[in-house]
DNA sequence: TATTGTTATACTCTATAACTATA
DNA sequence: TATAGTTATAGAGTATAACAATA
C-alpha cells in the first residue's frame, strides 16, 4: 500500500518565510521581555501597564484584552497597584464596574518601556521606503487586511 | 519652553510596519497556544516536545534552547515524562548528563502539533511565488541575516 | 574544583468555581 | 436574574540557592 500523505507538501521558500517569521516573532517576544524586565515588569503586567497608559479601562475589558479570566486581572492590578503605576476608580455610570487607570507614574513608566522596545525601530531601519512600503503591504495582505 | 522629545519621532510608515508585525507575533503566538492546548499540551510543553521529536538532547541543553533555567526543564520533563511522551537515558560518555529523548508517542505527538500549526500556510497561500521571494528577501534584510 | 541534574522555595500567571455588590 | 469584580484554589512556568553525583 502507498505510503499515506497527512500534510500537503510545503515548497522550501514557503518554509523558509515560516521559519523567517518564526524567528521574527521569537526575537520580538525576547526583547518585549527583557525591556519589561528591565523595568521590573513582568510580561502580563507590561502589557496592562500600556493598556492603561492610553486610557483608563473597566477589569472586564482588561480581561478581554489580554484574553484572560477577569479574576487574572485583579492580581495583576494589585501588583501594579502596590507599585503606584495603576489605581482603581469608581465608574460613576456603573457601581459595579471599577476603572483601571495608570497613575502619572505608571504613564511615564510604560512610556520609558516603549522608548525601549527598539526592536521594530532598529531592524527596519536597514530598509529603504520603498522596501517598507513593500513591506507593509505584503504583511496587509499576508494579515487579509 | 519648547516641549522636550524624548523619543525620535517615527513615521507613519515605519510605525504601520511596526504595528503590523506585532499583529503578525500576537496571531502566531495565539495559534501555537491554541495548538498545543488542543493536544492538552502547555506552549513550554509543546516547544520542549518539539525540540526533542528532531533529536534527543542533555537537560542542560534544553534550558539553553528554551532561554530558561535548567531547574525549570525537570519539571517541563518531568510533566511530558509521566504522560509517556518523552523519556530520560543516561549518557554513555558522560554519566552525569541525561539525555531527554521523545517516544514514539512524543513523535507522533509532536508530528500532529506541527501539522495543526497551519498560521503560516494559510496566510501566505494568498501570496504568489513573488511575493513570497520578496516576504523572503526583506525578512532576512530586517533580521540581518 | 567545576559541571550536570535535581530539590526546595517563592513568586507570577493561568483557569475554575464560589462569593459580593450592584444592576 | 444577570453582570462586575473579587476570593479561594490548584496547576504550571519562572528564577534563585543549595545539594548529590560525576568529571
Amino acid at each position: 500500500m502507498a505510503p499515506q500523505k497527512t500534510t500537503p507538501r510545503i515548497d522550501p521558500l514557503t518554509l523558509e518565510v515560516i521559519e523567517l517569521i518564526g524567528t521574527v516573532v521569537a526575537r520580538y517576544h525576547e526583547e518585549y521581555e527583557d525591556a519589561a524586565a528591565g523595568h521590573a515588569l513582568t510580561g502580563a503586567q507590561a502589557r496592562l501597564l500600556g493598556l492603561l497608559s492610553l486610557e483608563p479601562l473597566p477589569m472586564r475589558r482588561l480581561a478581554q484584552k489580554l484574553r484572560c479570566e477577569p479574576s487574572n486581572v485583579t492580581g495583576i492590578v494589585d501588583r501594579l497597584e502596590r507599585r503606584g503605576l495603576v489605581e482603581r476608580r469608581p465608574d460613576p455610570k456603573d457601581r459595579r464596574v471599577k476603572l483601571a487607570a495608570a497613575t502619572a507614574e505608571g504613564r511615564r513608566v510604560a512610556r520609558s518601556l516603549r522608548e525601549s522596545l527598539d526592536f521594530a525601530r532598529e531592524p527596519l531601519a536597514g530598509l529603504s521606503t520603498e522596501e517598507r512600503e513593500s513591506l507593509r503591504n505584503l504583511l496587509r495582505r499576508m494579515l487579509g487586511e
